[in-house]
RNA sequence: GGCUAGGUGGCAGAGUGGUCAUGCAGCGGCCUGCAAAGCCGCGUACAGCGGUUCGAUUCCGCUCCUAGCCUCCA
């Protein structure tokens, strides 16, 4: 039974379908101006775990992710390069695309832009007008009007009251009151536009998310996740407008992930103290480890990215890679450590709980390889690999992975296994001396030998 | 100031009212020509102070500390 923290309660809960065997669920995903970091990363990859884990359970799931491509931000930055903004949006949704797909990430079923559904937000954006919830002010931008919604504040926990006491924003004088957020902007000179029964304007940043998970899922729906930045104001805005839109519930669960930390402090443009993906990656074995690092806490806590942790991960990595490396694949999943594997992940998405008992499977695979057992070995791999499918790792090649090396090469293959052959004749003649300069010099090349019974060495890199 | 998460062994990180997390690093042993890998074993962990309890790291209260949100942000 799959329970999940819904953050609108603050409790887990009993997951259930609002429609038997049928999953929708909607994410806020990327603006794109520039690379995403690895705080965005996290984001991704915590929701692609949990539409693969929610898949695995057998659910027909309805992934969607959005695109912002028009928003300040890309306006801006596109006048800063002196570029046209569609060109800078759609260049940076490419990069972000080629990001994800080396991360491993399965692409959303749907991929909505804002500028795709202009139409729709206008729509939304009328009716909420027609229904008293929004006005237009006097610079012909359309507000909502947060103090006609009573319910507002319940996702994020905060009061309407509080909220205009301890508003530190500058009073727009648009606004008939200091809460009330832009649906509509109108457009200043030169700006990007679109027309409108308000004049030409765009899209303020909330209503796109509601314009786009109504339309593509329905006003009512599963699930819907975001970095936990999101929830206010962004998410709060998205419950009253749709709410108000719709006259209908919103969403059932709301699942926000947590930050990624560096030194203690959240890793963001502002603060300039992101990484970006590909950077990182630059730096890694494999891509791989980025996604196990970020698996290795829970989704909702912090987890603070330093280059320590990130070679934990990979060692760690290796060993569940080495466990499963000449172990056969061909056994029988074990259903009880599937069924432990199964209870962590029913939890909650514990993923770390789920990598302990993986730990567990490696460990018996490695006593059944020492007791000569294959016909376990084969089955613990199985097992081991079924889970590695359910959280996007360990699918790679044993042996080509670990041949892998972090940076450049600095010998080939081919000249590791010239000096392999010179080692082994050397070792077959006893000459131990010659054997081991070969060693040393390998070693210091970065290529860790294993010598196995039998006179077989086998080698990885370091 | 308001609201929300946290504070676990050298590092990372789950979890539990009384028996083991797990990984990395370290130490000892086995194996090995020697290593490596693996296996076996080891290490006074649960911020502080009170309270509830036969028993609390786990429940309750208070204190201290950290982060996040309250403004664009994954």
């Amino acid at each position: 039974m799959l329970k999940i923290h819904n953050s609108l309660t603050g409790e887990k809960q009993e997951f259930k379908p609002l429609r038997p065997n049928e999953v929708r669920m909607y994410v806020c995903g990327m603006t794109n101006y520039d690379y995403i970091h690895v705080g965005h990363a996290r984001m991704l990859t915590v929701f692609d775990l949990i539409q693969r884990y929610l898949r695995s359970l057998g659910y027909a799931v309805t992934y969607v992710r959005n695109v912002t491509d028009i928003d300040d931000k890309i306006i801006e930055r596109a006048a800063a390069n002196g570029e046209n903004w569609a060109d800078l949006a759609g260049r940076f949704t490419a990069a972000m695309h080629e990001d994800c797909a080396t991360l491993g990430l399965q692409p959303p079923d749907v991929e909505p832009r804002a500028t795709q559904y202009i139409g729709q937000i206008i729509a939304m954006t009328q009716t909420l007008i027609d229904k008293g919830f929004a006005y237009v002010a006097h610079n012909n931008d359309v507000m909502f009007s947060v103090r006609k919604f009573p319910a507002y504040g319940l996702l994020s926990g905060k009061k309407i009251d509080d909220l205009r006491s301890g508003s530190r924003v500058q009073v727009d004088d648009a606004k008939l009151d200091p809460l009330d957020f832009v649906l509509w902007k109108h457009a200043k000179p030169g700006e990007p536009s679109w027309a409108s029964p308000w004049g030409e304007g765009r899209p303020g940043w909330h209503i796109e998310c509601s314009a786009m998970s109504t339309s593509v899922l329905g006003s009512y729906f599963d699930l819907h996740g975001g970095g936990e930045d999101l929830k206010f104001p962004h998410h709060e805005n998205e419950i009253a407008q749709s709410v108000c839109a719709c006259g209908t519930p919103f969403v059932n669960v709301w699942m926000h992930n947590g930050f990624v930390r560096v030194n203690d402090e959240k890793m963001s443009k502002s603060l300039g103290n992101f990484f970006t993906v590909r950077e990182v990656l630059k730096t890694l074995r494999d891509p791989e480890v980025l996604r196990f690092f970020l698996l290795s806490s829970h989704y909702r806590g912090p987890i603070n990215y330093s280059s320590v942790q990130l070679t934990q991960a990979d060692e760690t990595l290796l060993g569940l890679y080495r466990a499963l490396k000449e172990a056969g694949t061909s056994g029988a999943v074990n259903a009880e450590w599937m069924g432990q594997f199964r209870e962590a992940m029913d939890d909650d998405f514990n993923t770390p709980e789920a990598l302990a008992t993986m730990q567990g499977v490696a460990r018996e695979i490695n006593q059944a390889k020492a007791a000569g057992d294959a016909l376990k070995a084969a089955g613990g791999a199985a097992t081991l690999l079924a889970m590695g499918a359910v959280l996007g790792v360990l699918q790679q090649e044993p042996d080509a992975y670990l041949k892998r090396s972090v940076g450049s090469q600095t010998v080939s293959d081919a000249d590791v296994d010239a000096l392999l052959a010179a080692r082994k004749a050397a070792r077959a003649a006893k000459d131990f001396g010659e054997s081991d300069r070969i060693r040393a010099q390998l070693t210091a090349a970065g290529i860790l030998l294993e010598d196995r019974p039998g006179g077989a060495t086998q080698w990885r890199r370091a």
